[in-house]
DNA sequence: AATTAAATTTAGACAAATCTAAAATTAAAA
DNA sequence: TTTTAATTTTAGATTTGTCTAAATTTAATT
């Protein structure tokens, strides 16, 4: 199925705010795409309509499975576009972004798959997140700092940036290691420390410098 | 300046008609555009309005300069891709036409430089088509048929396809080799022979199994 | 030259995507 | 729990590109 570029904007980005916000509002969705709730609302109606959407009035709106695919696939093709542009045009990761914004609306699908394929098959952007495979599988996941992950978001700690013994010696204290499942349960603005919470244990509280240099991907 | 994908799609349409034909009318700039002649003409009084066509109603049309320059960095973006497509992701000729009518609209100057310098500079598209230049110009001409040349246009002889002695003496008895500048005067559809003229020199007739093997190119 | 035919343009309509301003609904605060 | 505020939706307009049908202009024929 093809859909019109603004449509395919509209998908990408309900899908990722969807997937960081959990749930999605019209003002959210319209600040993203730099457009008004008006705008967003008319469009809302014609992707239910399309079966794209789940979209009830006044009671906010999710992607189905059918949007959540095409959605997948614009975000296969901005990603695969970017690394083309990265690794063998030489741009900068910094400057790739606007001109993927229009590549990703190309519609062959095989032209997608033939690039992928010359580029190896990539799995992960220049800007660290994972390309989709041609399936719409995400191989990858986005690996970030503990302290941009969403409050209440399920993650895994994939990695400890500054691997001081102090460090080390302070997370073994409160149970998390390499694979540790968790989830922020409270931020406190005060000092940008955390409570986060790991399954069937009492939270504990970590410093902002701390969760800086702890490494999460999402878990599923 | 950037235009949209169809403001585009008009004025690479009217450029080669304007190359091939010598003079465009609004039938034909729908056909080949498979729209209306309504619709074309709704066009062309936005191309007039943007300054890029000289055009009177009922009085024919072409572009000027400014419409010329931008036909032709449709034409570059066009034809790098497919390059691009045939030369690294291994598609046919045959099958690329289409992927570019979508990639050619991708506005970015940098993008279609740095494709180009990846691709190594190249001059002749899959087809056989030129490639113009960042700066617009054409560095390698066409080359055709002696037969596919239109009716009054002048052309330069680049190359004799089947090189038998007979032939070779043929073309030498009628004054015509290398670097020849001639035009094709008549057309007759009975056999298909063709009447050409040689700058300061009475005409001479060409069967069509000459003309098939002689190839020419545009002269500027 | 008058008539017919072909080409071109205008007039008016429509679809997609967007907007503003006003109305409806839901959420928050007094 | 009213009242107020914020969010969301509707109603109606606008822009771009397209269309059909009718009118106009130019070209071709008799």
């Amino acid at each position: 199925m093809k859909y019109s570029a603004s449509k395919e904007n509209h998908l990408k980005a309900i899908f990722h705010l969807q997937h960081e916000q959990g749930i999605v509002t019209t003002n959210a969705l319209a600040a993203a795409l730099q457009t008004r709730p008006a705008s967003v609302t008319d469009m809302l109606k014609k992707l239910k309509e399309q079966k794209l959407l789940l979209y009830e009035r006044y009671k906010g709106f999710r992607l189905n499975n059918e949007g959540k695919k095409a959605a997948i696939q614009v975000i296969r093709k901005h990603r695969l576009w970017e690394y083309f542009l990265v690794k063998k045009l030489q741009f900068g990761w910094d400057e790739v972004h606007e001109i993927a914004e229009e590549l990703e609306h190309i519609s062959s699908k095989k032209l997608v798959d033939r690039l992928d394929a010359f580029l190896g098959f990539p799995d992960t952007d220049p800007h660290g997140d994972p390309i989709p495979d041609s399936q719409g599988r995400f191989l990858q996941r986005r690996q970030i700092s503990l302290s941009e992950l969403p409050l209440n978001k399920l993650a895994q700690v994939s990695a400890i940036a500054s691997q001081t013994s102090e460090m080390l010696e302070l997370l073994q204290y409160n149970h998390i290691q390499l694979g540790t499942r968790l989830l922020i349960s409270r931020k406190f603005p005060f000092d940008n420390s955390l409570e986060v919470k790991i399954r069937s244990r009492p939270p504990v509280t970590l410093s902002a410098q701390v969760a800086k240099n702890v490494l999460v991907k999402d878990d599923e």
